[in-house]
RNA sequence: GGAACCGGCUGGACGGUCGCUGUAUCGCAUUGCGGUAUGGAGGAAAGUCCGGGCUCCACAGGACAGGGCGCCAGGUAACGCCUGGGCAGUGCAAACUGACGGAAAGCGCCACAGAAAACAAACCGCCUACGUUCCCGCUUGCGGGAGCCGGCAAGGGUGAAAAGGUGCGGUAAGAGCGCACCGCGCGGCUGGCAACAGACGCGGCACGGCAAGCCCCGCCCGGAGCAAGACCAAAUAGAGGAGCAUUCACGUGUGGUCCGCACGGCUCCUGGGUAGGUCGCUACAGGCGCUUGGCGACAAGCGUCGCAGAUGAAUGGCCGUCCUCGACAGAACCCGGCUUACAGGCCGGUUCCCACU
């Protein structure tokens, strides 16, 4: 499960510190939809945060939504993301929009900040 | 068949594929990977409005303050919930609604309008019997008129509310003044566990309303909450043990005041917080079925089932097929309620209307 799809536990990002390190000096990509800010971890496979605030989704149905779909993008992208701790912030707005859409948005933010290195 | 009321259930389905997470088991193995099996949001998970369990603070104590509840009986772990009953109101009805204890313990308030708003009152009005003054007539111990002194509360008008209502009698006019019925109060009686109801007798009728203003009466309530709380690796606070000192004052303590209770200073020793991890964390006032008791809420007995436990936070993505095209909405310690949101569908009971036999 090497290059595999999957979304272990250790692929997310865990602790107070590990956010305030990619918010200190992150690579920024953003849309009407989301800002994506990403930095190196120093691993060998990339981690996910998610910031999706109660106030871009009102509802917490809403908010799970958004973050399934940035998390199933994630796992299925993640081979092309490299040592990289990413966090996905959600913008006002972006509960009306369908999943394709959304995932489109995603897999945009992806190829911009992922590494030209990285092995595809 | 139509209209309506009440109660209960349900909350897209199937298949493929890629994932997440709990448990069991097997394998590999630097306690993490992989395989297999199996479980994985709701009727409201929501609001956090009540009631409990659980945890810590004295296993929670006394007095006051403060708060809650309030027809009666039952159910329950408990409740502000539920069931049954009473009373009042709405509806033809099924049904629904209800801050429903006390106003002859006390205080307070009753705006505007109105004459008068509480141990009542007379603006318009009605009357002139009794007593008395004057005038006229006269049959001179009489009659009529005007007034004074007065009488009355029927009618009008105001108001949310004006001192029982209707009818007959009665009277100068009136009036529970008298009587009948209704209402009200009191008394015992009957029915009911009770709230209350009923008939009977007595009383001519008083005790205006507001307690959702204070208050009185009865019952209940200590506080804080899983970031509770417990444990684990490094430095400071704090903790435990032993010895010495003080037992007055002062200070500290999970909600207010007082009491009570506990702790306090110095020396030595033991040992050691953190949204980092582990536990708490899901098996119970548990679900389902049957029987029995009960009008019912519910209880008892027997059988059977194992039914989410995440923690930067799982229960999903994509594709295909079908239908009546899918609402409100996402567990966070756990239960019992209440309230609020909600597309559609199904079932049962009851009432009224119409038609038919």
């Amino acid at each position: 499960m090497d290059s595999g799809a999957c979304f272990p536990r250790r692929a997310r990002m865990a602790g107070q510190q590990a956010f305030a390190n990619v918010f200190a000096q992150p690579a920024k990509s953003s849309d009407r939809y989301f800002t994506v800010l990403a930095r190196a971890n120093g691993l060998a496979y990339p981690r996910l945060g998610l910031a999706i605030s109660r106030k871009v989704a009102r509802s917490a149905v809403a908010r799970n939504r958004i973050k399934r779909i940035v998390r199933e993008s994630f796992r299925s992208q993640q081979s092309q993301l490299g040592g990289l701790d990413w966090v996905v912030m959600g913008r006002a707005g972006l509960t009306a929009q369908t999943n394709p859409v959304l995932f489109a948005a995603l897999q945009r933010h992806w190829q911009r900040l992922a590494p030209p290195c990285a092995p595809s």
